[in-house]
DNA sequence: TGAAACCCGAGTAGAAAAGTAGGGATTAAT
DNA sequence: ATTAATCCCTACTTTTCTACTCGGGTTTCA
């Protein structure tokens, strides 16, 4: 019942990208040297993230990404199904496309796993980078980047 | 972001002896036919079971095994994490030994995860065996083993 | 033109999940 | 007493997935 580093990673990614939103785009260098990621790997995350439309590029020399939206209109959860896929803990209560027990009416357990789905997805969609954003400035006063998992 | 099959095994698992508890105790042989599991494996998920003091064993011919505790006192959540360990959905925010961050006053994301470690617990530590019970006896009625995943 | 960036697909080592194999210990029934 | 059913235990294997790495290609600014 872990989340992948793909997930964590995401969201500290765009955390980064949240913070510095006064500057119009960041390189994927820097956001994998402050988060301490390999460029290469956070190079496919942030791939899906664009894929996803959350993050925008811009291309050649001196490019870099930026958040496709205000950070106040990406939430957690967002960043967290852009990269995970569904946050369902079993496959037969995926929300697009369940996976069918072969008696799927019969399924009593069905209904906890349901209910840890929307539960989760409660959480995380209540949080936006923002809200994150704010929490970091309360800790630090422009500091650097010291947000580690 | 997925439980295991031990989570999901082990509660059907208990949900069939739930089910059953009015028999003085079941076989793992029959446990695992009816509910399609490996018995050898199953074999493993109930040793562990067993020793988290969940269920009790009767050894030798004709014996088998029985909730330890009123299935009204047995919750999902104690199932789940005796299996699957805490429902922590990263290392940082284990509730026993939380794995320690580099710079943990630093880590904004940390109460992202602690938020939805403790939903999780909320959720599963409110659902009981006997409800699921409760739910399996609305839906059949005593027409034999029907809750696959 | 060249360097700094983003873009893309394939491959890979290690870890974890899921299950197998094989035997030992205990006990009810005969 | 013997047998068969059952629980108990350790180790091994197979499969899948994670978390990368590799090696390029393309775009754009200076």
């Amino acid at each position: 019942m872990k989340l992948s580093t793909k997930g964590r990673y995401g969201v500290r990614a765009m955390l980064d990208l949240a913070i510095n939103a006064s500057e119009n785009h960041i390189s994927l260098k820097s956001i994998a040297e402050n988060q301490k990621i390999s460029e290469h790997y956070l190079e496919q995350l942030i791939a899906t993230l664009r894929k996803a439309g959350l993050v925008k590029s811009i291309r050649g020399a001196q490019g870099g990404y930026t958040l496709a939206y205000p950070s106040s209109q990406i939430t957690v959860g967002a960043v967290l199904r852009a990269l995970e896929g569904s946050l369902a803990p079993v496959d037969c209560v995926l929300e697009d496309e369940p996976y069918e027990c072969d008696i799927s009416t019969c399924c009593v357990t069905k209904k906890i796993w349901e209910r840890v789905r929307d539960s989760i997805n409660e959480v995380v969609d209540s949080i936006t980078l923002q809200d994150l954003v704010d929490d970091y400035r309360k800790i630090h006063s422009n500091d650097g980047y010291m947000f580690y998992i």
